[in-house]
RNA sequence: CGGGAAGUAGCGCAGCUUGGUAGCGCGCAGCGUUCGGGACGCUGAGGCCGCGGGUUCAAGUCCCGCCUUCCCGACCA
């Protein structure tokens, strides 16, 4: 593509409303523009790279079995109902009111792809089957920021597995899983899956792909030790090498504290009165109900988040009023299990022997509260949110937090979709109708180029891996209008180069080197040859690297075959 | 949804305190000089100063309301 015809407007300025570094430098070198808050165009440039990236998903789909359809992004507002995700996931649906009804804009496809996949899969004979599709989705995300990053439309890969059995679907998450780390070797990107929660998707094992990344929205616990890793609101802690109970602590103490609900309005109330706590000495006695309103008691240091188990749900005011022995700001772990509650700690909880906690009264606090000898624990597990230095569940080395980008994530849904829609059955070799066993694969499309510029960039601009590169080469003329025999020169070399098939970028303008060298580095093609009237005298050409910054002369004759076999 | 900041030319910004002919840089058009790392001179085009209302002889500027955008938090496949 020649660059006098190309539609492109590089900036020297990044908008005032870009803060990545990626935003900036997309805007800048003009591969998007923003037409709405979240809501981006791709342009030219920008297209490619996308084009790049889709082509790469597709390779490593299609050789995992997958095949490509495209599913409608306006879905009947029916189908959200019958699996109850028009009310879970409310936040982030868009609907559009048309004529034929409502129609939610699809933030995902599990719905639709069952709905229309399933009439061609009536027998187990036609299992397993793995569709995707590369497909806009809408969010209404409550905060799109970061450009390309957390938009409210946007492209996703999205890939659905139906099989016969449990074993099956193990077996197409695998392959999927490989297609993953194939996918994101190949972009470049340094990565790490790990486990991690499932949120409003439902199911059992999955994992989410993260770049490691200074902007990243989410973290994940990393043990450096045996390789553990876990997004943060999956993550657990391992047991300490534990401290025996000192039984021969001072007895346990009451004090007054009116008023003091919080645990920093109970580390300053006990100060007051000299007694040594802070946050971490306090117990953190946290009251929640399960399915059949039975209360269930965590203990975690004061200074610690809780992870509330799935299943469980804090007390509201009612729960209270129908737990009279629970006060709320004074609850601990004294006496519990005469009143029938269940007591989970956390493994920290074993680290420290005397602790101050709630008195089960109103305005009082104990302090010298022994394990084993003043509360009894019914059950140590992981109940925290985990943090910098915790035991790894593992090996109980001390994991490490680290921020990163969701860059994809994959499920196995078991039967969660299949149970909750009619459609979603097979005839099983027995006779009997089965439902499928699903897993589901999705890749954040539009958010890679983002994340692929924040970690391939400098200060001067976007350095592409070849693999997703909107041009592989750019041949720079110096002052075309003034050098006829560089830029016949060029014009030859550009026809050679296209005819073998390299994707070739020139840059033909008649502009002041200066500003063509800023642009090349700004657009961040890899591969950019610098063709001057000095050097065709010479007879040689530069060609500099983009990522490495490395300049080497190639002489005249050789130039085409270096460009395309380079490129 | 809570807290903060900001909307003036395509982009980046000044002008608002103290009301009186709307400015600067980049970009854009023309002419000339330049030409291996974002050159220079001259000329020119381009504005519902976010929207609506109010105060005033007069509002980009003061007052009220609304909208939009960004940041921090909450939320979140």
């Amino acid at each position: 593509m020649r660059m006098t015809r190309l539609a492109l407007k590089t900036q020297r300025e990044a908008p005032a409303d870009a803060e990545a570094v990626s935003h900036q430098l997309l805007v800048r070198a003009g591969y998007i523009r923003r037409l709405a808050s979240g809501v981006y165009s791709f342009l030219p440039l920008g297209l490619r790279v996308m084009a790049k990236l889709n082509q790469i998903v597709r390779e490593e789909f299609d050789a995992a079995g997958a095949q490509e359809l495209l599913l409608p992004a306006l879905h009947p507002v029916e189908l959200w109902e019958q699996t109850g995700r028009l009310q879970t996931m409310s936040d982030v649906l868009m609907t559009v009111e048309a004529k034929g009804g409502t129609f939610v804009l699809g933030p995902t496809h599990e719905e639709a792809v069952i709905a229309t996949i399933s009439p061609d899969l009536e027998s187990y004979r036609d299992l397993p089957v793995t569709v995707y599709q590369i497909q806009t989705k809408f969010r209404d995300e409550a905060r799109p920021r970061f450009g390309l990053m957390r938009t409210r439309e946007f492209i996703m890969a999205d890939a659905y597995s139906f099989d016969a059995s449990a074993s099956g679907m193990k077996s197409s998450y695998s392959r999927m899983y490989q297609a993953y780390l194939n996918i994101f070797d190949r972009c470049g990107l340094p990565y790490v899956p790990v486990e991690a929660d499932s949120g409003a998707i439902g199911g059992d094992v999955n994992h989410e792909f993260m770049v490691p990344s200074p902007i990243g929205e989410d973290h994940f616990a990393q043990c450096p030790n045996c390789g553990y890793a876990a997004n943060i609101e999956a993550a657990k802690r391992g047991e300490a090498a534990g401290k025996p109970s000192d039984a021969n602590a001072p007895e346990m103490t009451m004090h007054s504290t009116p008023g003091s609900t919080t645990i920093s309005e109970v580390v300053e109330a006990l100060g007051s009165q000299g007694i040594e706590v802070d946050s971490s000495s306090l117990l953190k006695s946290l009251a929640f109900k399960d399915a059949n309103d039975d209360v269930t008691l965590i203990l975690v240091p004061g200074d610690r988040e809780v992870k509330v188990p799935k299943g469980l749900a804090p007390l509201t005011d009612n729960d209270f009023e129908s737990n009279s022995f629970l006060f709320k700001g004074y609850i601990g772990p004294m006496g519990m299990s005469d009143q029938g509650v269940r007591v989970l700690a956390d493994y920290s909880i074993l680290e420290r022997s005397a602790w101050s906690a709630g008195a089960n009264l109103v305005g009082h606090h104990v302090s010298n509260a022994v394990l084993g000898r003043d509360f009894e624990v019914d059950e140590f597990g992981s109940f925290v949110v985990v943090g910098d230095g915790d035991p790894c569940p593992n090996c109980g080395d001390a994991l490490s937090l680290v921020r990163s980008i969701e860059a994809g994530h994959t499920f196995e849904l078991g039967l969660s979709y299949s149970n909750k829609i009619s459609s979603a059955t097979f005839k099983a070799e027995d006779g009997t109708d089965q439902k499928y066993w699903m897993g589901c694969y999705g890749i954040g499309m539009s958010r890679l180029p983002a994340v692929i510029a924040e970690h391939f960039h400098d200060a001067d601009g976007l350095r592409w891996p070849k693999s997703v590169a909107p041009y592989q080469v750019e041949l720079l003329t110096i002052t075309p209008a003034r050098a006829p025999e560089a830029v016949a020169f060029t014009d030859d070399i550009y026809g050679q180069l296209r005819e073998r098939g390299v994707e070739v970028l020139y840059d033909d303008r008649d502009l002041t080197p200066g500003v063509k060298f800023a642009d090349a580095d700004l657009i961040g093609v890899p591969i950019i040859a610098i063709i001057g009237q000095r050097g065709i005298a010479n007879g040689v050409i530069e060609v500099k690297k983009r990522l490495t910054g490395e300049r080497i002369e190639v002489s005249v004759p050789d130039i085409v075959d270096y460009l395309s076999e380079s490129g």
